[in-house]
DNA sequence: TTCTTGACCTTGAGTTGCTCGAGGCGGGTA
DNA sequence: TACCCGCCTCGAGCAACTCAAGGTCAAGAA
């Protein structure tokens, strides 16, 4: 498939692959004899992975280890395993940040409301 | 108190609160006889909510707005509640991405499992 | 008293991670 | 044939910091 199909499925923008691509974390793209990329459903999966790990903050630098790990093989498993595991303690904390702002944004609006009656 | 203080305090970094300053969503900072700032605890509380909105994903142009909200008195509350409402709705979506990221990272683990074993 | 240290100051440049605009190519339709 | 559309590259622009350079001032050591 095309570039603008990837991005729908994906949910990166079509110039964020394209960047992506650029700073070398989507291996194997292919392309066409018209010169222009070709996606598998392998390479979406992977630009999948890429959208959730970045939106969830993921460092483009940890992607690019990550992304060189992956073209390096199986025997590098262990330490993918690593990286999405240290992510997904990131997450956790994302989520008491979450709580946190939560909490405080209820205090505010409780002080607002004792305002406006 | 002093910048350093004032930044352990909010967790914001010193650069950081004089940037915001800079972009006027930190109103009436003090200045000693040094020309040094000066920061009230009302400063710090601000600044404190600065962190958390930013840190949650608030964009700096809605920042904006509400510093000059705030700064306007309290005739704007209405505007700066639904201000934070939107963010709260920000926050439900944020745990949502982390949660789908979670079983995108719980299943890829899975497969790494399954490889190692 | 002079010297150094440390916290603060301003200004301007650098960084990250996109995002957009300009200009160009090739394939399909009116 | 003319046009539009989606793709291409390259380079600039942007958001939100972050850091480096160079300067002031106060307090304590030599």
């Amino acid at each position: 498939m095309r570039i603008s199909e990837a991005a729908s499925l994906s949910r990166l923008k079509i110039d964020t692959i394209r960047y992506y691509e650029a700073e070398g974390i989507v291996p194997d793209v292919a392309r066409g004899s018209d010169g222009q990329r070709r996606f598998s459903s392998e390479n979406v999966d992977w630009l999948t992975l890429l959208f959730w790990l970045r939106e969830t903050g993921m460092p483009m630098k940890v992607m690019q280890q990550f992304a060189a790990l992956y073209a390096q093989g199986d025997e590098t498993i262990l330490d993918r395993k690593e990286i999405l595991l240290d992510h997904s303690r990131l997450l956790a904390k994302r989520r008491d940040d979450l709580d946190r702002c939560d909490e405080i944004l209820a205090r505010k609006l409780e002080i607002y409301e004792e305002f406006l009656s």
